[in-house]
DNA sequence: TCCGGGGTTTTTTTT
DNA sequence: AAACCCCGGA
């Protein structure tokens, strides 16, 4: 006979540190909610209260799926929920939206047409892959046609932009690149040889982890049924950044319970190139029978901030209005610098001045549009020593030694993802790009045949006979092991050690990557699960690891999502740069209006908005000037709530 | 035909 | 970091 332990009952009391707004939130909602949240006003807090809540009412952590932006938010609800309850919530399924798919959709693979050791492409593989569709549709067209055909970063830009909105062909063309519209027959063509291929290949990029998901939802009405009998609840954060499909997932998933409880502020939306929908959150309102919620104090930004954040409320957005509780004694400064060099002089030294006035480097953060920007301040503060981390830039995952290495595991774990090969391939000497394409080919039909593939390795001669033998070597050593850091160790006792060492003359760092690389896969002891979560969760970082503690922040806005600092700078807030010019030109200004909320509303104490009087750093856009485009943000602070530095 | 070494340019944000 | 182009050599 099995006892059932009944849950461990959850006091009152434990919600007293929640406000009024918050409590109302997380007890009062049932069935279809939405909470409508401003910047700093605790939704963490209450999606970690909701599940505690959920818990306390006898709801098992298995019965809840939890879907957020980012890996690590989803990990800091958990880990509090967790100490709030004394439960470990292991079972819970929790994390990106991406990730969360990839997890429901593995194990019905079959259903959408795939096998389930099927590979993630990365954005930059399927960028690949888009090429090598392309040039498969272009070899068969008339030369005048040929020269018609966007590059693979314009069709591949279409293709996902199609795949988040679900929209036809020549919409997204439309949206995206007018210019292509009487392409569309061929673009037409390249996409369907871009998804047999991936078909054919195994493969799936981000968009068809959502898609595909979406799709067997809604072709198999029997394990639609099953997966949202499983789930009770389903929790949703950040909900003005997802897309159409998400959206319809979430409804879907929630379609037998009805228990959907979603967090957002469509003030706060930055992602509509990925298909993102404020638009989301009214229609969410709209359809059914809604509960809403507003949690509307903001408990980040001292009241002077707060007044700049109110009436800097993106046009378009739900009207609202925060209340601070802190009181500060500072304005929000705007500060006039002449060029990008004088500004790094004014940041730099500004926290250098901070930091010695006992403020923690961990405490302060330098924001920008783009990652160029970063780049004059990052080489001031290296001169100066000033300990600082980039959370913009090249990540991990993207180094060519990681991607490299990543190559080889999905060989193994899939032999037909011709990325892979090709990239791996090509590691070899002898080996360029036309026989690394044959030799992923020739692999693909051995394995179609049920073939040993590392047979088909042998059979080339000439230049490249060594290097492919070698390779075949290689991955006959490989394939004893089935354990991924084992794996990473073998690759590089066997080749890729001594590569890196001839490759590159920082073959050190790079080895020492590798390294980290195997020390996070020895967490895992599935190599399809290692794979799906360093392809599908951006938290692994730039360096991880490494002691990020008692370091300046740097970063783009977008990934300063979610994030607080004491002392913000918001920089190069010049019209081109931010808003950045192309954003403008695409008649995309609101969004950009919504990044500059998302920007000064990371402050908790000091918002510093740094600008240059000589304007963009890069003012010509073929013969116009870029600066003369769009409005300036700083035109539009009321100027009775800052106040003004100029630098000299 | 193909490899690989040399060069230059890239210019938004990213799961 | 990688796409792109050019060119010498196999």
């Amino acid at each position: 006979m099995k006892y059932i332990l009944k849950p461990k009952p959850v006091p009152e009391r434990i919600f007293k540190d929640l406000d009024e707004e918050q409590k109302n939130a997380v007890l009062n909602s049932k069935g279809r909610s939405i909470v409508i949240a401003g910047p700093g006003s605790g939704k963490t807090r209450v999606i970690t209260y909701k599940i505690v809540h959920l818990i306390s009412q006898g709801v098992s952590p298995s019965e809840i799926l939890l879907m957020t932006f980012t890996r690590a938010a989803a990990k800091e609800m958990i880990d509090r929920a967790r100490n709030v309850t004394g439960r470990d919530l292991k079972e819970m399924i929790a994390g990106t939206f991406h990730s969360v798919s990839n997890h429901l959709l593995r194990k019905y693979a079959k259903l959408v047409g795939y096998e389930n050791n099927y590979t993630i492409l990365d954005r930059h593989d399927a960028e690949t892959l888009m090429g090598h569709a392309r040039s498969i549709v272009s070899e068969r067209l008339p030369l005048d046609l040929k020269r018609a055909l966007p590059k693979k970063g314009v069709l591949f830009s279409i293709h996902s932009y199609m795949m988040n909105t679900l929209c036809s062909l020549e919409e997204a063309v439309r949206a995206k690149n007018p210019r292509f519209m009487e392409a569309l027959d061929i673009i037409k063509e390249v996409f369907q040889t871009y998804t047999e291929e991936k078909v054919k290949q195994n493969v799936m990029d981000y968009d068809d982890l959502l898609v595909n998901l979406l799709r067997l939802l809604e072709e198999n009405p029997d394990v639609e049924k099953s997966l949202s009998r499983r789930f009770k609840w389903i929790l949703v954060d950040e909900f003005q950044d997802t897309n159409v499909v998400q959206y319809l997932i979430a409804e879907r998933l929630a379609k037998v319970h009805g228990n959907i409880f979603v967090v957002g502020d469509d003030a706060q939306s930055i992602y509509s190139f990925r298909g993102a929908r404020f638009e989301n959150v009214e229609d969410f309102i709209n359809s059914g029978e809604t509960l809403v919620f507003r949690i509307q104090t903001n408990y980040r930004s001292t009241d002077k901030i707060v007044d700049l954040i109110n009436r800097m409320i993106p046009k378009r957005a739900v009207k609202k209005e925060l209340r601070s509780v802190r009181k500060g004694d500072k304005k929000p400064i705007v500060v006039e610098t002449f060029d990008d060099e004088e500004q790094a002089l004014f940041v730099v030294q500004r926290i250098e001045e901070l930091i010695s006035n006992g403020i923690s480097p961990d405490d302060i953060a330098v924001l920008y549009r783009s990652h160029s920007h970063s780049m004059r301040l990052e080489m001031e503060l290296t001169f100066r020593r000033i300990p600082h981390k980039v959370l913009s830039g090249l990540k991990f995952t993207e180094t060519a030694h990681v991607k490299d290495v990543l190559a080889f595991l999905k060989i193994l774990q899939n032999p037909l993802d011709l990325v892979s090969w090709v990239r791996a391939t090509k590691l070899f000497d002898g080996v360029g790009d036309v026989t690394a394409s044959k030799v992923a080919i020739s692999v693909a039909k051995a394995v179609d045949g049920g073939k040993d593939y590392t047979e088909a390795l042998k059979s080339f001669g000439g230049k490249s006979k060594k290097g492919l033998e070698k390779l075949s070597e290689v991955i006959t050593t490989l394939r004893k092991s089935e354990n991924p850091s084992e794996i990473i160790e073998l690759l590089m006792d066997e080749f890729y050690s001594d590569y890196l060492d001839y490759t590159y003359e920082n073959a050190r760092e790079r080895k020492e990557d590798v390294r980290m690389l195997a020390e996070i896969a020895s967490r895992y002891d599935s190599l399809e699960r290692f794979l799906s979560d360093i392809t599908t969760s951006e938290d692994v970082g730039p360096r991880p690891f490494e002691d990020d503690k008692d370091k300046v922040t740097l970063s783009t806005v977008h990934q300063a999502k979610g994030l607080e600092w004491k002392v913000v700078f918001v920089i190069s807030v010049n019209p081109g740069d931010f808003p950045n010019y192309l954003a403008i030109s695409e008649g995309n200004s609101d969004e950009e209006e919504r990044l500059f909320y998302v920007a000064i509303t990371r402050a908790k104490d000091e918002l510093y908005i740094v600008h240059q009087t000589l304007g963009s750093r890069r003012p010509y856009i073929g013969n116009r000037i870029a600066w003369s485009r769009g409005e300036s943000f700083v035109d539009k602070i009321p100027e009775d709530l800052v106040e003004v530095w100029e630098v000299g």
